[in-house]
DNA sequence: CCATGCGGGGTGG
DNA sequence: CCACCCCGCATGG
C-alpha cells in the first residue's frame, strides 16, 4: 500500500513537517522528505545561541548546543555551522549548513550504508566496516591493505571475492562494531537551512580509504585498464600497489581546487591540545569553524605519506587510531600515526581549534572493544585526504585529530578495538547511545520529545551546555531524561577516570601488538594500512 | 556499475 | 515498541 505512494507522494506526505526545505540535497527526495520539523521557536534557538557563543567552549558548535537528532524541535536559527567533518568518530554532534555539500549528500570518509530506520526525517546510515587482507599481509610500502567497503550489497559481495592484490590471499570484511556490537550509525536530519549530524558509537577498525580516494583510483584504474599497456586485468592488479599511489597523486590535483574551505590542513603539531577543555567526553570534536573561516590550507606534500608510513607499525601501531600505544601516550593516536609525517592531514584542523574529546572518539573507544587488533588506521588519510577531491575530504578529520593527542584519555587507555580481547567492555557507553534511533517521534508525528543523549553533550559541554533549558527551556518542551543519564555519567566517568587506570591497557597493548584479538579473529594487523582496492579489477 | 535512498518485512529484546 | 538487519526497487551519476 504504501509503496506506491512512497515516492510521488512522500514528499507530501511527510511533509508535514516540512517546513522548510530551503535547501535542496544531493538527492531530491531527500530533501523533501526528511525535513525538518516544523520550526517553531526561532527565538529560542537564538538565545541559546548567544549563551554559547560566549562561552569558549571548545567543541563544534553543534555540541554545545544541546540537541538530539530526535528531538521534535532541533535548535532553530542557527547562525553559525561546523565545518564538513569527513571522518567524524564517537558520540559526536554537528550542524552544517544546508549549502554544505558534503552534508547535503550524507558523505563521510567511511563506508556509510543506509539503514532503513522507518522515520522519513531522519537518515540513517551504518558503517559497513572495512575490507582488508585476510591474511593481514603487509603491503609493499610497509602498510596494510584498508579498502573501502562497497556500499552495494551485490557489489560488496564482489569486493570480497576478490584477492589481495599483495598477496593474493582472500580479502576480508571487518565489520564494525563500535555502537554496542553494532555498527557505527550516522543520523542526518534537515531542518530549515541547517543539517544536523549525529554519529553514535565509535569505529573499532581502521579507516577504509575515504569515497574520494575509492573513486579516484578507480578512475585511475580504469585508465589505466583501458590503456594499451594494461590489457589484462590481471595486470592491473600486479601493479595495484603503483597504482594506488598513483591515484592518490591524481586526487591531489584535484583536490586543490576547490574553495577554500576545503582544506585546512593542518599539522597536528600545531594543534595544542589542552588537555582540560575536554569536557566530558563527548564532544570534543573539533568543530570546524564556520565556514567563513578559510582555511589554511595547504597542501600538503605527499611525501607525508612516506614518513608517516614507517612508523606505525607495530610498535606504536595503535590500533587504528583510535588507540593508544604506550610509546605514544601523550599523543593522540593520530598524532601518533601522523606525526611523523607531518601531513596530516586534514584532519587536524586549525580551525577546529577545539579539542575534542574524543578526539573524539578516542576517548570513547574503550568502550568498544571489541576485538579486533588493527592497527593503524590510516595514515595515509592524511595526505590522501588531503588531496582528495576534495570534495569532501578535506575537512573531514580535522577536528578528530586535533585532540591529539596529549590527553590523558589517550594515553593508553585506549584499547583499540582491536585489541583485545576484552578490554574494558564498557558497557555503558555503548548502551546509552544506541538509543537514537528511537525516534520519538515519527515520521511526521511530533510527538514526544526524548533527551537522551544530550545528557552528555552537556556535560561536555559544560559551559556550553544546558543552556537550553536554561535560557528558554521551550525549545524542548519535555525533556526526558532518560536512563542515559545514569549511562552517560558511567561513560563520562569511564572515561576520565578509569581509563587511564585500566589495568587492560597493557593487555591491550600486547594484543595489539601481538596480534591477539579475539573474537574477530582478525589477526593482528599493524601498521597501516595501504588500501588500495581490488573493487577495480 | 554502483552509490544512495526508500521502505516493506522479519527478528529479537 | 524499539532497534536492527535484509532485501528489492528506483534514481542518478
Amino acid at each position: 500500500m504504501k509503496e506506491k505512494v512512497r515516492n510521488e507522494q512522500s514528499d507530501v506526505f511527510h511533509i508535514c513537517n516540512v517546513s522548510s526545505l530551503g535547501f535542496s540535497v544531493g538527492s531530491t527526495k531527500l530533501s523533501s522528505k526528511r525535513i525538518g520539523i516544523p520550526s517553531v521557536h526561532g527565538t529560542m534557538a537564538k538565545s541559546v545561541q548567544d549563551q554559547f557563543d560566549e562561552s569558549d567552549c571548545v567543541c563544534s558548535f553543534g555540541m554545545k548546543l544541546t540537541w538530539d537528532i530526535n528531538d521534535p524541535k532541533l535548535p532553530q536559527d542557527v547562525k553559525q555551522f561546523d565545518g564538513f567533518q569527513e571522518w567524524t568518530d564517537g558520540y559526536v554532534r554537528y550542524i552544517y549548513s544546508g549549502d554544505d555539500k558534503n552534508a547535503q549528500r550524507h558523505l563521510s570518509g567511511w563506508a556509510m550504508r543506509n539503514t532503513n530506520n522507518h522515520n522519513c526525517q531522519i537518515l540513517k546510515k551504518s558503517c559497513l566496516g572495512v575490507v582488508v587482507c585476510g591474511r593481514n599481509c603487509t603491503l609493499p610500502d610497509g602498510s596494510k591493505l584498508q579498502l573501502r567497503p562497497a556500499i552495494c550489497d551485490k557489489a560488496r559481495q564482489k569486493q570480497q571475492k576478490k584477492l589481495c592484490p599483495s598477496c593474493n590471499s582472500s580479502l576480508e570484511l571487518v565489520p564494525c562494531r563500535g555502537h554496542s556490537g553494532y555498527p557505527v550509525t550516522n543520523f542526518w536530519r534537515l531542518d530549515g537551512k541547517a543539517i544536523f549530524f549525529q554519529a553514535k558509537g565509535v569505529h573499532d577498525h581502521p579507516r577504509p580509504e575515504s569515497k574520494s580516494e575509492t573513486e579516484a583510483r578507480r578512475s585511475a584504474v580504469k585508465r589505466r585498464m583501458s590503456s594499451p599497456h594494461f590489457p589484462q586485468k590481471k595486470r592491473a592488479m600486479e601493479s595495484e600497489a603503483a597504482r594506488y599511489h598513483d591515484s592518490f597523486s591524481n586526487i591531489h590535483h584535484l583536490s586543490c581546487l576547490e574553495g577554500p574551505d576545503r582544506f585546512r590542513i593542518i599539522a597536528e603539531t600545531n594543534f595544542p591540545i589542552q588537555p582540560q577543555h575536554y569536557p566530558s567526553f563527548q564532544n570534543t570534536e573539533p568543530y570546524k569553524l564556520p565556514y567563513d573561516s578559510s582555511s589554511s590550507v595547504a597542501d600538503a606534500p605527499s611525501q607525508l605519506q612516506k614518513a608517516s608510513s614507517h612508523r606505525l607499525y607495530m610498535a606504536q601501531t595503535p590500533c587504528g587510531y583510535e588507540f593508544t600505544v604506550p610509546g605514544y601516550i601523550g599523543s593522540s593516536p593520530y598524532q601518533a600515526l601522523y606525526k611523523d609525517s607531518t601531513n596530516q592531514q586534514t584532519e587536524a584542523d586549525p580551525g577546529k581549534v577545539c579539542m575534542q574529546l574524543n578526539g573524539p572518539q578516542h576517548s570513547v573507544s574503550p568502550l568498544n572493544v571489541h576485538e579486533r587488533n588493527y592497527d593503524v588506521p590510516n595514515k595515509h588519510h592524511s595526505w590522501k585526504q588531503l588531496f582528495g577531491k576534495g570534495s569532501y575530504s578535506e575537512r573531514g578529520d580535522y577536528g578528530q585529530i586535533s585532540g591529539n593527542g596529549n590527553h590523558h584519555y589517550y594515553d593508553g587507555e585506549y584499547p583499540c578495538r582491536y585489541n583485545g580481547p576484552n578490554t574494558a567492555p564498557t558497557p555503558a557507553l555503548q548502551t546509552i547511545i544506541t538509543t537514537t534511533t528511537k525516534v520519538s517521534y515519527q515520521p511526521c508525528k511530533p510527538s514526544v520529545v526524548k533527551y537522551n543523549d544530550n545528557l552528555y553533550d552537556v556535560k561536555g559541554a559544560q559551559n556550553c551546555n544546558s543552556l537550553m533549558e536554561n535560557g528558554s527551556g521551550n525549545v524542548y518542551q519535555e525533556i526526558k531524561i532518560p536512563e542515559d543519564t545514569g549511562v552517560i555519567k558511567s561513560a563520562l566517568n569511564y572515561q576520565q577516570e578509569s581509563l587511564p587506570a585500566k589495568s587492560e591497557r597493557g593487555e591491550s597493548l600486547d594484543s595489539y601488538r601481538y596480534g591477539t584479538f579475539t573474537s574477530g579473529g582478525y589477526p593482528e594487523r599493524l601498521s597501516q594500512s595501504f588500501r588500495y582496492d581490488n573493487g577495480e579489477y
